[in-house]
DNA sequence: CGGCTTTGACCGGCGC
DNA sequence: GCGCCGGTCAAAGCCG
């Protein structure tokens, strides 16, 4: 009795179990009835594998008694009643399996016509549906290991550049240094005046070490994380002008250096991978939309934090500002705002340097991250903290995919939870990374696609193999290229990110995930 | 019970 | 020194 089962409140009330028991009698006397039973219950199955719907119209034979009621159902798929008629198609082609899975139970079956051909048909479809699942898990492994191999490549390939990178940094550094020193005059430069900055801010420090580039540093020496200090370290950003000190104050200016992205979304979650966690909420002055407050949960001492804000103008817009680099291994779905975000933030960083070039090189940056719109990216170094801003809101599409009306999320990241969430998103770091290594032959701007690949590699930067440069890239390209929905993904990630604004550049940080409404947000 | 959100209080920076 | 403001903390409450 239900009764009994006080525990169970809300659920199932006493009817419906007695129900059960009911129709179960009737069918056990008929044996008919069971089939209707059990073909409706295989019959989703069915329904969801569709194998038999070319086998409908075989039904009609069937000889199963049941055959004449359901037909109509029949009609529609291979409905259950037509079992028995598919399994002569079926047989034929499932026959082994069946047979070797049951074969014990029909032999004692045989003496009945219908139910041995019903049974048949049961076993009949679940060898062919196991058959069929057994295809689908390799391929489904086969794809896995093709992601593998493709994730393998990309780092790899990130790894190699890096590597490459850093030589040419030196060479230039060395050079520029012998430069400077005899009084060098920039402007003749600008090819290698800009890479140079950059080098200076980001990566000045790696010539000594490396991968201690002020966010860098901290992604991949999670030991140095530095949480404490932050203003006295703004400070020494403030004033440090001497390229070396400027180690000190590009990490606090990294550290400070926030990447503002405003996208037009009513939905009110806004995923970008990572887990936030929602630490404060402010109204702040001159805009009655809440601004909400989100740390980064994806690590205990992860400096990132967000802010998500709704546009005092236009509701509909959310500004999402991103702080902080990740100091902690990202899921696929992340990596994409996360590179894009620290890129973006290095690009800033640059600019908002001391140097008298600054801006022109985050102007520089921004159009060689926005190539197609340069406008829609604004480097702010008048406030507090450098921020750059990602205007979205511009870009006449921004979304390609179809999108679920109550999500968000920027065109490269998780738009459609089978593609953008893994393989768009995914992919972005790599379109990014090409693109900017083709222009930086071009422009001279090794750094910041360097600075790209540090990023988004920090993570993996450990772990990467050596591999092959642009062959690899190609490759990859081309693997990815043979799948509709990477073919699919990378359209949209390509082309949200150049047609458009770039506004997929400066997402690099802020939209990934957001969830902004009313200042409440949901980290995914 | 743990994790998350909410929300008022608190703190520090900045301008007057 | 005072007040404003942005940002953060942390207690309380909610939820699964």
């Amino acid at each position: 009795m239900a009764t009994p089962l006080n525990s169970s409140p809300p659920p199932t009330p006493p009817p419906s179990t007695i129900q059960f028991p009911v129709s179960m009698s009737c069918t056990s006397d008929h044996d008919h009835d069971d089939h209707h039973v059990n073909v409706n219950g295989k019959r989703k199955v069915i329904d969801e594998m569709d194998f038999f719907s070319d086998k409908k119209d075989f039904a009609g034979s069937g000889g199963s008694d049941d055959g004449a009621d359901e037909e109509s159902r029949t009609n529609h798929f291979s409905g259950p009643d037509n079992h028995p008629v598919l399994d002569f198609k079926v047989n034929t082609g499932l026959h082994l399996l069946t047979t070797a899975n049951t074969g014990s139970d029909e032999s004692i079956v045989e003496d009945r016509v219908s139910p041995n051909s019903e049974e048949k048909q049961s076993r009949n479809e679940m060898a062919f549906l196991q058959a069929e699942m057994e295809r689908m898990s390799s391929e489904n492994q086969r794809l896995t290991d093709m992601l593998n191999q493709v994730t393998k490549s990309y780092n790899g390939l990130q790894m190699h550049l890096m590597t490459l990178m850093q030589q040419q940094q030196r060479e230039a550094d060395q050079r520029q240094e012998a430069a400077d020193q005899g009084h060098k005059n920039n402007n003749d430069n600008n090819g290698l005046l800009v890479p140079r900055q950059f080098m200076d801010l980001g990566f000045a420090s790696n010539n000594e070490d490396v991968s201690l580039s002020p966010s860098e540093g901290r992604k991949l020496s999670p030991e140095k994380d530095v949480e404490g200090g932050d203003e006295a370290d703004n400070k020494v950003a403030k004033n440090g002008h001497s390229p070396r000190g400027v180690d000190q104050a590009t990490e606090a200016t990294m550290r400070k250096a926030r990447v503002s992205v405003r996208a037009r979304s009513e939905a009110q979650l806004i995923t970008d991978g990572c887990q936030w966690r929602k630490y404060g909420q402010k109204i702040a002055k001159g805009n009655p939309c809440p601004r909400a407050y989100y740390r980064c949960t994806m690590a205990a001492s992860c400096p990132v934090r967000k802010q998500v804000q709704r546009c005092a103008d236009d509701s509909t817009i959310v500004i999402t500002t991103y702080e902080g680099n990740h100091n902690h291994p990202l899921p696929p779905a992340a990596m994409a705002m996360a590179s894009t975000t620290s890129s973006a933030a290095r690009m800033l960083l640059s600019g908002s340097m001391p140097s008298a070039d600054g801006l022109m090189n985050s102007n520089l940056l921004a159009r060689t991250l926005l190539p197609c719109n340069s406008s829609m990216a604004t480097i702010s170094a008048s406030a507090p903290f450098p921020t750059i801003t990602l205007d979205l809101t511009q870009s006449p599409n921004p979304l390609q995919f179809p999108r679920q009306p109550n999500q968000f999320s920027l065109p490269f990241l998780n738009t459609n939870p089978n593609m953008a969430g893994n393989s768009a998103a995914a992919l972005l770091p790599q379109i990014f990374g090409q693109a900017l290594y083709n222009q930086s032959r071009f422009s001279g701007l090794q750094m910041s696609s360097q600075e790209l690949l540090d990023q988004s590699g920090h993570q993996v930067s450990s772990q990467m193999p050596n591999v092959h440069q642009h062959g690899q890239v190609n490759e990859t390209a081309n693997a990815l290229a043979t799948d509709p929905n990477f073919t699919a993904a990378l359209a949209a990630a390509i082309s949200s990110f150049m047609s458009g604004p770039s506004s997929n550049n400066g997402n690099t940080n802020t939209t990934t995930n957001n969830n902004v409404n009313n200042g409440n947000n949901n980290s995914n």
